[in-house]
DNA sequence: TTCCGGCTCAAACGTATGTTTCAAACAATT
DNA sequence: AATTGTTTGAAACATACGTTTGAGCCGGAA
């Protein structure tokens, strides 16, 4: 018990709870309880409880950026002048996913489901602590996509960036649930790795898919 | 104020902030207050949280699935003997989506944050009402989904609904957000119909992308 | 040894929550 | 007008939460 262990021991425990029962629903108490340590290490530790949701971020959105940066970097530089295309994107992006936590011996779900949960609960703080800390990364990678689909309209693009996010986001954040409905229903298991090797293909044809006129306000008739 | 006006009050109320809030941060305090209605109301009327939660789910979900299956009827008549097509199916469920909450002059994105809650927010109890009360629907939907996909198995199939569920949800609620920033950078206005019929394509080409193979884990056989 | 600063612990504090209570007000029927 | 069943009202209840407190523990420096 030398230095801080119980610091350790506290995210650890937090990093569990939070992405399985979100924030609100996770108490100081069980956090304390699952790490074995004081109730009152947490706020002399970390101040409060919302530093706290801080600090699990940080640890591992810090390391995951500096990955994912320098992936960035590996991949501009192998395809020389030409902009990366869009497959090489987000498959840079979903494998240093997965790669991320192989140093910690944590399931990648824990990580993809707090990132959805980021986006999900209505955090001010956290929202405004990932933004001040962070917004270099993702402004970038929504650089390179840009450049990975320049065919798209500026307009169709931006609604099918947020397509890709929400089919993202979405399923990343209750993908514990779903894979357990899908076990019950088809008695199949999915690891999460196994998820994005479902989604890249299915973002990267959405993306390509073939735009549609957009001339007055309705469509006069399709194939229905 | 005749029967029980006082009911509606709280559901409005309810759905409202429960929209934008979340569940476990909206108190009933909250609740009663912005309907103007007094505290133990809930309680006398529905009788715990729990059942708010599911009555408020319920009195905006049993008329659009009762929309939605007149529509699917309407279509699978349309089409004759043959099974519709992928974005015909497609193109019925969103359209109704659309067309839905403007009889009760509320905005859609609500109704989608509220489906999107369902999903995340970890209410077993939600989950359980919403599987026993519209199952039937959902699952015609995913009938209807499957004749119109025949090449995928049926984890694949699964796990793309998912991403198409994900899509929709995240980006119809906050549609009035987004519409707003696109309108600031591009000067351009886009009605809740027309983000549909981004949608509808995007949706479409992700369903129907080429499938990779899985190794050892999945069945590779198509029906299940 | 003695002292001291970092750390842990049990207990308490103040607040907010969902729920219950019971008297008063109301509407409608007799 | 009296009576009945239903709905509202203000207040209290029990519980759980995040946070604070102050006494005690422990290891290294003097």
């Amino acid at each position: 018990m030398a230095q801080s262990d119980t610091v350790d021991r506290i995210l650890d425990a937090a990093e569990e709870l939070f992405a399985e029962r979100g924030f609100s629903e996770t108490s100081l108490r069980m956090i304390t309880g699952k790490a074995g340590v004081n109730l009152a290490a947490v706020n002399y530790h970390f101040g409060s409880k919302k530093s706290l949701i801080q600090a699990v971020f940080a640890r591992f959105l810090t390391p995951f950026c500096i990955a994912l940066e320098e992936a960035f970097d590996r991949l501009e530089a192998e395809v020389a002048p030409e902009p990366p295309d869009l497959e090489s994107v987000l498959r840079v992006l979903t494998s240093t996913l997965v790669e991320m936590p192989r140093q910690h011996d944590r399931s990648i779900a824990i990580y993809m489901r707090l990132q959805g949960l980021a986006y999900t609960q209505s955090q001010g703080h956290l929202r405004r602590f990932l933004e001040a800390e962070y917004s270099h990364t993702f402004g970038r990678f929504m650089r390179l996509l840009k450049n990975a689909t320049p065919e798209l309209s500026a307009v169709e693009r931006y609604w099918r960036n947020q397509f890709m996010l929400g089919a993202t986001a979405f399923t990343l954040s209750s993908s514990d649930a779903l894979t357990e409905i899908l076990w019950n229903k088809l008695g199949v298991e999915t690891p999460n790795e196994e998820i994005v090797d479902h989604l890249v293909p299915f973002l990267a044809a959405g993306m390509q898919a073939h735009t549609v006129a957009h001339g007055s306000t309705g469509n006069s008739d399709s194939s229905a």
